[in-house]
RNA sequence: GCGCCCAUAGCUCAAUUGGAUAGAGCAUCUGACUACGGAUCAGAAGGUUGUAAGUUCAAAUCUUGCUGGGCGCACCA
């Protein structure tokens, strides 16, 4: 289906083309009106076209009209201002597209023009640890992302990359040797690792020797001992398992899942082919890749490969991480999900990248996040200090969810309750995180993230539940999403929405801000709310009744399909 | 010290990347058909976009200075 501002670009390149030949067609932009008193859509290009004829603009937009074909889509384009040219759509225009996206398979999304294959690295917990509210972020708009370039046609692969071979295995391994509860291990293996890792931290700090001997297995395991590895192995199946119940818990998939530790056998020839190709030098001993031609890094500290002492570092495994993906997934794109405070990690990582493959270089990005804070805007901690564990969070927006739940609804069945809250409460939390801007800090709010109005998941759940409750009281289901009349105002302004879905998706992915889907769901939300307030579905005469269940229908098929865009779950009845 | 980022209604956030009278929600005040789920809807009030200058038809958005805050800066990840 062809969108609406597609129809109106090419309509409008065609006017300018008429005027101003060499007029580029970027030129020919046409955006939704921010005010609908203004008109749908419309065209800045007469204020810029003006300035380079020497022109007014107002006559300019004028010329554009007179040559403007667009009678099938418009009742009427007028001037308004400056020079702004409004289009305002047809309503049978508007039932058209609305008759093509109820029978679109694909609820109206168009695909990409240009399909490519894209990494998406997100999540990457360090095993021997619990997951943290450090990590909701990655995981949830690494997801959100994930599900939403798969929806408009990349190819696309999640990889968690594990933070699993940190020297902390040095501690963990003595530890495990020396002061392992095996009770605990069998009750909680995390808060054993947790609790070894600590003890031999602190133990280490007033005994030298324990010090050393911590190292000496962390050189064991990385020298391939069989039993440090197997002790480590077991550390990290023991995370996994525990990693995936949070996973499945979410709704989070990963087609890989390639730690550090993976990339361990080609840190070495990586460090020795950069040297090599003189991308690295030696400097006070490390192997180093310094950026002097680089303005915006030349006075940064280099990025350093190899340790004095021959130990490798996280910029060597994403280097060879690098290559690894491009090689074996010929990956056009890779990006990655961390928070703001790795970002000169990530400028020098893709300027070596640049030095050392050139143009087989994919596209690298990073998409930045800012932090989570609590009430006291400081990043949000547990009362002990350390960081809030993320199932205790997530158990915490259930029961939050659940007491709420059962005093609004008592009729539903303790499964139902238990469902609801689930699907809420996860809900509430991931969309919390998703509408908001992504690169600034956030504060973190209880009441706010499971508000009933606003603009919340429950919000949005609630709406698409009483879209659904219609169907179930309806005895009879004819809908027909053929015809549309959308005679009353309130049909006409949720069928315009309706049919911008395609257009609030894509542009979400120019620079990776899912909360433009956010801010597009809530609308649509709200807009149906004022339709069901106005507009009587089931008491309506035929053949207004069918024509509304049909608008019903795309409604929650729209609200349906943009939540789980962002990995959150409708439901039935709440 | 150097670098990056941020500052918008009392609070939490938007603003389609330079477009029109800066929009929502919360909180406050007012109103609505005994409600196809009222967990709703309508309305009011709330702003010199931290500050001073500059760029142009047009600035919350770009440039510079200042103020206040966050983060990062050789052998952690």
């Amino acid at each position: 289906m062809r969108s609406t501002p597609q129809c109106l670009v090419a309509a409008l390149a065609e006017a300018i083309r008429s005027i101003v030949s060499a007029a580029s067609p970027s030129h020919a932009a046409v955006t939704p009106c921010h005010d609908a008193r203004f008109g749908d859509y419309q065209s800045n290009v007469a204020m810029a076209l003006g300035k380079k004829l020497g022109k007014p603009p107002r006559e300019v937009a004028q010329q554009i009209i007179s040559g403007l074909k667009v009678d099938d889509v418009c009742s009427k384009v007028d001037i308004a201002g400056a020079g702004f040219i409004n289009f305002h759509l047809r309503t049978e225009f508007v039932a058209r597209q609305l008759v093509e996206m109820a029978a679109d398979s694909r609820n109206g999304i168009a695909p990409a023009a240009q399909p490519r294959r894209i990494i998406l690295d997100f999540s990457s917990p360090n095993t021997a640890k619990s997951m943290h509210v450090g990590h909701i972020r990655s995981t949830f708009l690494g997801d959100a992302l994930a599900r939403i370039a798969r929806a408009v046609g990349h190819a696309v692969i999640t990889d968690n990359h594990l933070g699993d071979w940190g020297t902390n295995f040095g501690m963990l391994i003595y530890g495990y040797k020396h002061r392992l509860d095996r009770a605990a291990l069998a009750r909680s293996p995390i808060a054993e690792f947790e609790r070894l890792y600590r003890e031999i931290n602190a133990a280490s700090q007033s005994d030298k020797s324990i010090l050393d001997a911590a190292r000496k297995e962390l050189a064991l395991l990385h020298a391939g001992d069989a039993e440090n590895l197997k002790i480590w192995k077991e550390i990290t199946d023991f995370s996994l398992l525990e990693f995936n119940k949070t996973y499945q818990h979410l709704g989070v998939t990963f087609d890989h899942t390639l730690g550090e530790s993976f990339y361990n056998p080609m840190l070495q020839g990586v460090v020795d082919e950069l040297k090599k190709l003189g991308v690295a030098e030696l400097s006070e001993g490390a192997t180093c890749v310094f950026f002097r031609d680089d303005p915006a890094l030349k006075d940064a500290a280099p990025m350093i490969i190899q340790k004095s002492d021959g130990a490798f570092l996280y910029a060597t495994t994403d280097l060879a991480t690098v290559r690894y993906r491009v090689n074996e997934w010929k990956s056009d794109e890779i990006l990655y999900v961390t928070d703001a405070r790795q970002q000169l990690h990530f400028k020098q990582l893709f300027a070596a990248a640049t030095k050392w493959m050139g143009k087989e270089k994919p596209e690298l990005k990073h998409i930045v996040f800012g932090s989570i804070l609590g009430p006291d805007k400081k990043p949000i901690k547990s009362r002990s200090g350390d960081p809030i564990k993320l199932t205790e969070l997530l158990d915490e927006a259930e029961a939050r969810a659940r007491k709420i739940i059962g005093e609004k609804n008592p009729e539903l069945t303790k499964e139902e309750q238990s469902h609801a809250a689930r699907v809420i409460g996860i809900g509430a939390l991931k969309y919390a995180d998703l509408c908001q801007n992504r690169d600034l800090d956030y504060v973190f709010d209880w009441n706010k993230l499971l508000a009933l109005q606003g603009n919340t998941a429950p919000y949005l759940i609630y709406a698409y539940v009483r879209v659904r409750s219609i169907f179930r009281k309806a005895d009879s289901n004819n809908i027909s999403s053929n015809r549309f009349q959308l005679q009353a105002p309130e049909e006409l302004s949720l069928a315009k929405h309706l049919i911008q879905f395609s257009d609030a998706v894509h542009p979400i992915l120019e620079d990776y801000r899912p909360h433009l889907l956010t801010s597009y769901l809530y609308e649509l939300a709200v807009r149906f709310s004022r339709f069901f307030e106005a507009c009587p579905v089931l008491k309506a005469e035929e053949p207004i009744r069918a024509e509304r269940l049909a608008l019903c229908d795309i409604t929650a098929r729209t609200l349906k399909t943009g939540l789980n865009l962002l990995g959150i779950e409708t439901l039935e009845k709440m």
